[in-house]
DNA sequence: TGTTAGCAGTCTATCCTTTAGAGTGCTAAC
DNA sequence: GTTAGCACTCTAAAGGATAGACTGCTAACA
């Protein structure tokens, strides 16, 4: 479709383009780059460019911006190109910097995902995992001082949620074991959105004795809390650290430009919606602008990857910043902390 | 020390910056304030309250701005004023707005603050509850389904924590059960910050008998794990919401004033210090610019209001913007808010 | 036929100048 | 003690001129 000079012209424009923000002429691709040919060539090249669709101009006597569909094609090309693991990336330690024996994995991912804006200087974004396919493993009642009981709801990965039960009336230690055990028998092993569904839809316990079951009443008020937990369990929660780096694009110094962007970030459901309209099964996922996706903000990308513990609860980590980002460099850098992060959760919390 | 006359002048310029941040001028006061004179006397009175320290001037031909000193005065004359609580504040509910049965206190605050920053359009900050005079209440040992092992960290207010010991073999539920009541038996009842330093000192288990315990080996390697638990319930965090809502104020239109207060925001030690060297006793309180305290901010101001379960554990929550704050507004919603959130949590999570 | 030098034409960003207006401080009168 | 009035100050906004970074085209060249 492009031939090989045309490609060069392209790459180039949109390795200045990445590097500098500022739109790229014929004169400094033909003293930058070695290609052999004049600028008057190389406009003519780019003129040809803009008519496939490939530049954009911002005003007539301005130079060239690569367009979403250049940055696609160039992406392509570096995700195909598995040279490019190696390249550049320079060496850190995931273990290191974010595993502290006793973490959840929440803690450990923020953490992780503070360390990479750190590292490259973007924003960075975590998507929780989704335990949708989890189980409830175990289910414990503990009394506290006064009226109040600690109900531990234990998954099969490990992952505990902790909700308070506010009784009416002291129960007692054995009571409330008997209950634990009652509950634990009722919802283990269904999965979360399984069981999601039976709770929201009133469930409520039957003894098999055809009397009034003594606990009952207590059972069926603790079931919307625990159904509380779960829902949060499902819902996808987003973070980000490194917001202030926006601020070093030279594409928001314009205040109302960073103000659009930042609130676009903090709108978590936008965000979540683009994250899930893509195919999450490649190693490193890239969306570019606009693509296939509704945002109220034009030119940003958002380049991400999976993390999971065994390989079935996952969730998602990546980082965001002008369509203009350094894609060979963040690839490279993700592709490589996909592995470690990923080694690093089945190490502290697969089984 | 000012006469009435000069007070209320003062309030009066105080009042107009709030409103427009432009330095306000003697016609303006004279004109929307009705103060009986003429924007001539008004004049000498300003020049009297520069030369006192209560105003200043951008340059020679401009109006006049608040100083530090000003809003103190201004500030203290609010908040002795019992009347204002009732005077101005909007009818919230924050048990409905932010209670799910269920959470903990930390998702709990975090939903307080993101309403606090949507009610007022600013940027809220949350310090998390310290947990140092707190104590063990039960630790349990439950079974993963390889070889983890959860350990629930339950402390007397409600507050868990759960982390994960990862064991080289397997161990059945009856040993761990024995552990769990071994561990509880010597951590409970010393308070975390004492524990933390016993643990830190490298604490380990002897048991009466003069042999060797059985289990001895394995207690000892999960009194590191429950240590880093303890550590993060005795580390203060801190959280923001609405941290868009700078750019509301027309004193961040400078990208460059608005970077260096995200960063300021973004650099937690800072502000926990400005929050820990401020008296914290009163139901409200205000830390105006650079009063006291070094900070590489000029020109903000924060406005915090404790909050509580029970009388021990607490943590702090406000708002943070320009010095140019709409205190009495704010001081009337935070002494509302702080009604409401611990009458909230006293109900939540106080037992 | 593809490449190139060179030049006219386009558009912006920047710098300088001018101007309007908001505000002060002082003086003289009440 | 208060006030009207005026000269003076300073900024922010608007307008105008200029430099410079490009492109696109044409004509010459290999």
């Amino acid at each position: 479709m492009l031939d090989e000079r045309k490609l060069k012209v392209l790459y180039a424009i949109i390795d200045s383009y990445i590097d500098s923000a500022e739109p790229v002429g014929s004169r400094t691709i033909s003293k930058n780059f070695n290609l052999g040919v004049s600028s008057a060539t190389i406009r003519n090249e780019m003129s040809d460019l803009e008519e496939q669709g490939y530049l954009n101009k911002p005003y007539s006597s301005a130079g060239r911006i690569p367009s979403e569909k250049a940055y696609r094609l160039y992406v392509d090309e570096l995700l195909k190109s598995q040279a490019t693991i190696e390249k550049k990336s320079k060496d850190f330690d995931i273990k290191n910097m974010t595993s502290k024996e006793g973490y959840d994995i929440e803690d450990f991912m923020q953490n992780a995902a503070k360390f990479l804006s750190v590292f490259t200087n973007y924003t960075s974004i975590v998507a929780s995992p989704k335990f949708q396919d989890s189980i409830i493993k175990h289910i414990q009642l503990i009394p506290l001082e006064g009226l109040g009981v600690l109900i531990v709801i234990v998954l099969n990965n490990g992952m505990v949620k902790n909700p308070i039960y506010k009784s009416t009336k002291k129960i007692s230690s054995n009571d409330l074991n008997t209950i634990s055990n009652i509950i634990s028998e009722e919802l283990k092993g269904i999965n979360l959105e399984e069981l999601f569904i039976k709770l929201e839809n009133g469930y409520s316990y039957k003894d098999d004795k055809k009397e009034p079951h003594k606990y009952k009443e207590l059972i069926d008020s603790i079931f919307p809390i625990i159904l509380n937990s779960i829902e949060d369990l499902i819902t996808i929660e987003l973070y980000f650290e490194g917001l202030t780096n926006i601020f070093n694009f030279p594409e928001y110094k314009d205040i109302e430009k960073a103000k659009s962007l930042m609130s676009f970030i903090e709108n978590k459901d936008l965000i979540l919606n683009m994250l899930a309209n893509t195919s999450s099964n490649e190693d490193v996922n890239i969306i570019i602008g606009n693509e296939n996706i509704y945002s109220p903000i034009k030119d940003i990308s958002i380049i991400t990857t999976n993390y999971k513990t065994g390989d079935k609860i996952f969730g998602r980590v990546g980082l965001i910043g002008p369509m203009r980002m350094d894609y060979e460099n963040l690839i490279n850098t993700l592709k490589r902390f996909s592995k470690d992060i990923n080694e690093a959760m089945n190490f502290l919390f697969d089984e």
